[in-house]
DNA sequence: GCAGAAATTTAAATGAGTAACAGGAATTTG
DNA sequence: CAAATTCCTGTTACTCATTTAAATTTCTGC
């Protein structure tokens, strides 16, 4: 969180309260929240925030690296490592709904090389893995 | 198209009107189409369908694996190759919206690994590339 | 303090997806 | 063939997700 502050400041843009209030949200939170649950959330602090509000803040921390995007489930999560750009991946838990962000040095190799051979020039890449967590598989083999 | 009613056939299940006519736009459409562009394009030859006739089918088609859905644009695309189950990425032009779907073996490997050093098991890869194909990056260092 | 830029609020619309329930077609089973 | 079951379709209405547009406020540099 200091992080966040001292490189917004170094970046010259602004880190201004309800900015401030949603990255807040998404670090504390174990899980990636949905626009909908930050806007629940955030009514009960600041004066009555509406959509529009919560995406602006959003898209502000997606453009500054401070923050993730899960498409395949419509989430976000807050970046832990936002000091350097990068493309990572993501671990969806479908049973329990954590998220590990991993960024595994092979694979982004591969994914460059995936597009090169037809020429394809890839700016962002999205690769989030749907499956089951190390602790949710444990647990639904205990049961059988 | 044949291959698709063979292979429902086999399967013991209905590739009915509906379902037939959603799978023959999304693979005339070298683009991909959202639900509501084929609710739009349906309405003219169905009679009035309604957004859950369109989803309906579109999961037949998923689960058969005779399509795809994009999660990054909300669209859908039909598969190529539907005869065999298959984990594809996806790259996606920016510019001209085209899509073209690959198969990577070093990257399908890739990614089983990604998640195993934390026993992850992975269901269902989500791998959508975004970016430019090569055409539209030729068009453009012609502009300048 | 003031002009201009950046950020926020408000209201409203569109796009994406789902729930619930009623009605029909098709296939099995007696 | 008729009854029972299952699977597929239609309709209505709703929720969630996201964007547009316009009016207003806040901030920053001069």
């Amino acid at each position: 969180m200091a992080l966040a502050e001292s490189l917004c400041d170094e970046r010259g843009v602004r880190l201004t309260l309800q900015r401030k209030a949603v990255l807040e949200l998404l670090l504390e939170s174990e899980k990636p929240l949905s626009a909908y649950d930050l806007l629940d959330q955030l009514r009960q602090t600041l004066n009555k925030p509406a959509p529009p509000t919560i995406y602006r803040a959003l898209d502000f921390l997606l453009e500054q690296g401070l923050a993730h995007k899960l498409e395949s489930i419509h989430a976000y999560v807050g970046c832990l490592h936002p000091e350097h750009p990068h493309a990572g991946q993501f671990l969806i838990c479908g049973d329990c709904g954590e998220v590990a962000e991993v960024e595994d040095k092979s694979l982004n190799e591969s994914l460059d090389n995936a597009g090169k051979a037809i020429g394809f020039k890839t700016i962002h890449p999205v690769v989030e893995l749907m499956g089951t967590c190390a602790d949710c598989s444990a647990k639904k083999t205990e049961q059988n």
